[in-house]
DNA sequence: CGCCAACCTGAACGATCGTTCAAGCTTTAT
DNA sequence: ATAAAGCTTGAACGATCGTTCAGGTTGGCG
């Protein structure tokens, strides 16, 4: 039986997201999970144990959300959807607009271990994701033969980036929408050597 | 004379450049310093004082080096000489490739009302320069007339944030200079409305 | 020389950090 | 019914956090 297990890692998402690795207390956790610590370290170990799961499981779902792009009939307009909902979200909660994952990075030099080769692992991982996007968009006739592959996809994880980050100083997400239309254009854009 | 005092800040800026704001110990500054509590705090009245004076000074820096690419003949090869730059420098600074000013939003949650109210500022005096470098190379003729000014200064920004980030990610920032030049070309792309 | 102002020193403060553990409780198997 | 196994509890640990302050040191001026 391990649905509480599950419910305990998104309760504690919602907290990583917000405050970040170094911002997390154990007590903000035991608050979120509701469990005194004892319970916390014979589930998860140690704090460090529970981020891992923590990132494993955001990763996961984003990783899963790119593929569903990648392995639809039409890549591009997919990607565009998948660009524009987090802007759509509401101000409660404003934090989830900026990706778990860069907001972990801005932490590099103070991470465990554990916490980086993690991080560099997802990074990889959903740079993978966002080839297969291109790769398939590309074979769907949406983008030329000709694009480079992996030069489009690590492009594209840094407008990711830049999208997701930006939208967290404007007073309102929405108002960038604009971008994810230059994005997509841009991808069709010049890539010259 | 205020001579020490501008060292203490620009080792203060090396610190928390590497380990942020939250990350940062008081003891890790007394170190950077070399300096005893009492020093420090009758110098600066707090941490929050001393990393207010910190980003203050590097927003300057970083805001002078734009406005001098607005200011130059030139501004899109200049823009272009300003955005590589970062890329070429060793590996013993990796971590300065970061803009601090992005590192430290990351943590927004967790930061003291001070220094969100003047993390607000240096991003907003920092598009503002984005800006003059987009209007003057559009009155220099390097830029179309109709292009939208204010969504490509925080465009700008965006792909600035993106490419210091990315490249904290890579074994080889220089590796992604091909990125400069793809700015620079989707700059003059299109930008439909 | 004597004096004041300014700076520096370093021990110490209370708060909070991640973590441990002995004891209690609940569940499952025999 | 009873024992074994595992989860939960909450007080407590040592370490570290940002900060304070009484006392020492230094430099310039009358």
């Amino acid at each position: 039986m391990s649905y509480p297990r599950e419910q305990s890692i998104q309760q504690a998402t919602e907290v990583f997201w917000l405050k970040g690795y170094l911002g997390t207390g154990m007590r903000d956790l035991q608050t979120a999970l509701d469990k005194r610590p004892g319970s916390i370290y014979s589930a998860f170990g140690s704090k460090e144990g529970l981020y891992l799961e923590v990132l494993n499981h955001y990763t996961g779902v984003l990783h899963g959300q790119i593929m569903a792009v990648a392995n639809s009939d039409t890549p591009l307009q997919q990607l565009r959807e998948f660009l524009l909902f987090p802007l759509t979200v509401e101000d409660s909660a404003a934090h989830k607009i900026q990706c778990l994952i860069v907001k972990t990075q801005a932490d590099w030099a103070e991470l465990p271990e554990g916490v980086k080769s993690e991080l560099q692992a997802a990074i990889a991982q959903l740079r993978e994701a966002f080839q297969t996007v291109i790769l398939k968009a590309r074979s769907m006739g949406e983008l030329a033969t000709d694009i480079p592959v992996e030069r489009a996809a690590v492009w594209l994880q840094g407008q990711f980036i830049a999208m997701r980050t930006l939208a967290t100083t404007v007073e309102t997400p929405a108002s960038l929408s604009w971008m994810v239309d230059k994005i997509v254009s841009d991808l069709s854009g010049e890539w010259a050597q």
